[in-house]
DNA sequence: TCTGGGGTCCTAGGACCC
DNA sequence: TCTGGGGTCCTAGGACCC
């Protein structure tokens, strides 16, 4: 277990910034008519509810439920449904992101809208006020809602976090500095984060059940019958942070990209279609980052919820030399690597890639008997990602990709869905 | 009929070495 | 007959997160 060098300081703390309901609260900015109405926001090809409104939560609609199964009861409630745009919430979270860097020197962005701010204050009475600003501040400039948890550690400040979510006392931020026991008491140890539904059985069997009772298990034992990531957790809720910042954005360090389909697909042809536009996709991210990647992971799959005998899946990794960022040799090596695992007779449903192993495009060694990309292919897939990005849509793309017409039949995301004609669909 | 997508980190165990 | 005790590197897959 390493001890962070402030570890002893008593005045550093961790705030922990959290928008709520952000994808909803996203598509509020642009329609203030929302405000008090049940919302909800759909996943990829509108399969599953990603993001509620507080009325929905109300009307007892659960996080990650299967659209169809809820129908009904969102037409009961009159709720406006919505597909998703992740573009809008990628630029609502870069703006209240940069506000956020304006209240503190250390800052990480955890995820699309979550980040840890690193803030020191000798009295709580400062940690309110300086709460208070960054709430108002968001919502001023953004017009998102924010929750702040306030602790000593990110494991706490995740606790005082989600207090101030589930009991709404009026203010957007809680602090949890004083009284930590009796807080610790009321929380299930599965809520603790980075607990997920084993280590929940597991610490259940130990007779463990609070975050409380886990607090104040034996450290060398939880270390010797979990592991070092269980103790962390432990020394976390002690107050003594284990968990460090990680301030610069790291290049990824593998870049997925995977869809379920709209219809079945059953030919070669059409999976590897979709497979190559995964690609392409997937190079770009790749060569936005700057980097270059020598493996590449292909699967394959059927719908989980059919018989075990139409049920397949399968997949592939792919090592190569040199590095690459080009699409057309990817596309290539998936076009081998898709056929190997192709299976004729099943209706797939979902398809990914997985770039990994990847490298920075500057410092990678060639190969002394291979070329790498030479500069050519490199201005050209240049050229290609900057015209895609000015016109903000596929202009320029590769042949495997297929009639991109009939890829929007079965990849459209954005198609509106007549089915929902009682809600407002994008 | 209809069930998301994109990540990170860690560990166990195999292969190999001296 | 008797069969050590380290160590490294790699990878697949588990577990967790949003």
């Amino acid at each position: 277990v390493v001890l962070s060098e402030n570890s002893n300081c008593s005045n550093t703390y961790i705030a922990l910034v959290d928008c709520n309901n952000f994808y909803v609260s996203c598509e509020r900015v642009f329609n203030p008519a929302w405000a008090k109405r049940p919302i909800v926001v759909l996943s990829n090809n509108d399969g599953c509810i990603v993001s509620r409104s507080e009325e929905a939560k109300q009307a007892g609609i659960p996080m990650g439920a299967p659209l169809f199964k809820y129908k009904h009861h969102l037409k009961a409630i009159n709720a406006i449904v919505l597909s998703s745009n992740y573009k809008l919430y990628g630029e609502m979270s870069e703006r209240v992101m940069n506000v956020l860097s304006t209240f503190t020197n250390t800052m990480e962005i955890y995820s699309v809208d979550e980040a840890w701010l690193q803030v020191s204050a000798r009295k709580i009475s400062q940690l309110e006020e300086y709460a208070q600003d960054i709430v108002q501040t968001v919502q001023k400039n953004t017009g998102i809602p924010i929750s702040i948890g306030i602790a000593k550690t990110k494991v706490l400040a995740k606790i005082a976090n989600r207090i101030c979510k589930k009991e709404r006392n009026e203010s957007q931020f809680f602090i949890l500095d004083t009284n930590i026991d009796s807080i610790l008491e009321r929380i299930d140890v599965g809520d603790i984060w980075g607990i997920g539904r084993n280590l929940k059985r597991r610490l259940h069997q130990e007779n463990i059940y609070t975050a409380l009772d886990f607090k104040n298990s034996n450290p060398s034992y939880i270390r010797k019958k979990f592991s070092i990531v269980v103790s962390r957790l432990l020394h976390e809720l002690k107050g003594l942070p284990c968990l460090g910042f990680e301030k610069v954005s790291n290049p990824r360090k593998q870049i997925i990209v995977s869809r379920s389909f709209k219809t079945r697909i059953i030919d070669f042809e059409s999976l590897f279609e979709a497979v190559a536009t995964f690609i392409a996709s997937a190079s770009q991210k790749l060569r936005t980052q700057q980097s270059l990647c020598k493996a590449l992971h292909i699967s394959i799959r059927t719908s989980r919820h059919v018989n075990a005998e139409s049920f397949y899946q399968n997949s592939l990794t792919v090592r190569f030399e040199p590095a690459t960022a080009h699409t057309s040799k990817l596309i290539q090596i998936a076009q081998e690597a898709t056929a190997q695992i192709y299976k004729p007779g099943f209706e797939y449903a979902k398809a990914g890639v997985c770039l990994s192993e990847i490298v920075p495009n500057q410092a990678y060694q060639l190969n002394f008997f291979h070329e790498g990309d030479t500069s050519k292919e490199i201005i050209l897939e240049r050229i290609c990602d900057h015209i895609n990005k000015k016109f903000d849509q596929k202009v320029i793309y590769y042949a495997a990709l297929g009639n991109p017409e009939a890829r929007k039949v079965t990849l459209a995301k954005l198609r509106p869905s007549k089915k929902w004609d009682l809600y407002t669909v994008r």
